[in-house]
DNA sequence: GATAATCGACTGACCAGTCAGTCGGTTAGG
DNA sequence: CCTAACCGACTGACTGGTCAGTCGATTATC
């Protein structure tokens, strides 16, 4: 209805350019290529987004925000804020490992694009970060669990799962879905024997 | 002694080549500015190495191989199994949040430079982690951690350095040094509650 | 004097970004 | 209604700059 002509475009240009970032990483895509993905000139692409970067960044956010609210979905199901964080945490491995081209973008590609980029990838892991922390807090809070730096577990959880998401693209093993369980006990219940002390 | 003048040469290009590509990554780097800063030209360069790509690597594979004689040397020091991984850990730690040139190659530049580099990635990570994991099964022999699987539980490890250091790089804080203490807890003890069961 | 190492001008491919121009609509004036 | 003026989306040929890699000439080294 309130979407124009113009925004159907721009979607359009978003997904193709997705799908060749995701495929072959920033520097390798040709603006060229994905004006061909959408049948559209490369001037085209101009009319909609300022630079290829510009348009890099755009799909990182739209990839970021639509996994940003499946996860608060699934932890909306839940009462209790560790269970909320164990169905968050879940959620995204499931998501990340369904999705290869999501995975791809978010966890890897883009890298070494310069400061621009470097900023980019703080202020999304970053966001991620913050939620998990968030949700950690309260998980302290309700005596859940013990009274750690929240911040760097919320670090841990997020590069747990970056790197099981890697490891899986590249060497297509272990699925994230089936490493998750393994992953949270891990993350929860750290590795110590039960009796040990200290 | 055995070390020739062309090795010393070949040297010399690799530590340039460290300095410029942790500077400004792998794209951003000319091969003319490594050769300005070993003062020599790009020809001579090209007379040690086969080509850029071939350079970079080159340089991740000697910080790869400095970086696990150092962690080993630390593990050396420790008799039990679980100490030498933690001994492990710690050095690795304190090490990337030394320098960090190492820290900027290893962990993060190079990254979307196509299928070549991700080989290198999964093969000098994967090294890592099949270090991290031959600990930690020793550990779980001597029963001094739960059987828990130990490829995940290294890949948590890995994941969790890479991000902490990254994250370090980005934006300065948390040294990772001062990280390390929470860092440990976090992966050892996870986070419940000491009286919670299972 | 032969071989190894190094020089550095040059080439050729590459590609992001530009822009004058096209064309199918849509509005305005008569 | 009709048509002239305008608009905004899109085209595609073109440019300007960049750089990895080459190669014939030149200078150590043995």
């Amino acid at each position: 209805m309130t979407t124009t002509q113009k925004e159907k475009t721009r979607d359009r240009i978003l997904g193709a350019a997705e799908q060749v970032f995701a495929d072959k990483g920033y520097h390798d895509s040709l603006v060229d290529e994905i004006a061909e993905e959408v049948s559209l000139s490369k001037g085209g692409i101009y009319f909609h987004f300022p630079s290829k970067e510009d348009l890099f960044f755009s799909v990182m956010d739209r990839l970021a925000d639509r996994l940003v609210s499946k996860a608060e979905a699934a932890a909306a199901q839940e009462t209790s804020p560790l269970a909320k964080a164990e169905a968050a945490l879940m959620e995204v491995l499931l998501r990340l490992g369904k999705r290869r081209r999501l995975a791809r973008i978010l966890m890897v590609q883009g890298y070494s694009m310069g400061k621009a980029f470097e900023a980019k990838r703080v202020e999304i892991f970053g966001r991620f970060a913050e939620i998990i922390k968030a949700n950690l807090d309260d998980a302290v809070k309700a005596g859940e669990i013990r009274d750690v730096d929240t911040a760097i577990a919320a670090q841990v959880w997020l590069g747990a799962i970056n790197e099981i998401v890697i490891r899986w693209l590249y060497e297509g093993t272990p699925q994230p879905a089936e490493a998750a369980e393994s992953l949270r006990g891990i993350l929860i219940h750290g590795l110590v024997a039960e009796e040990s002390t200290r």
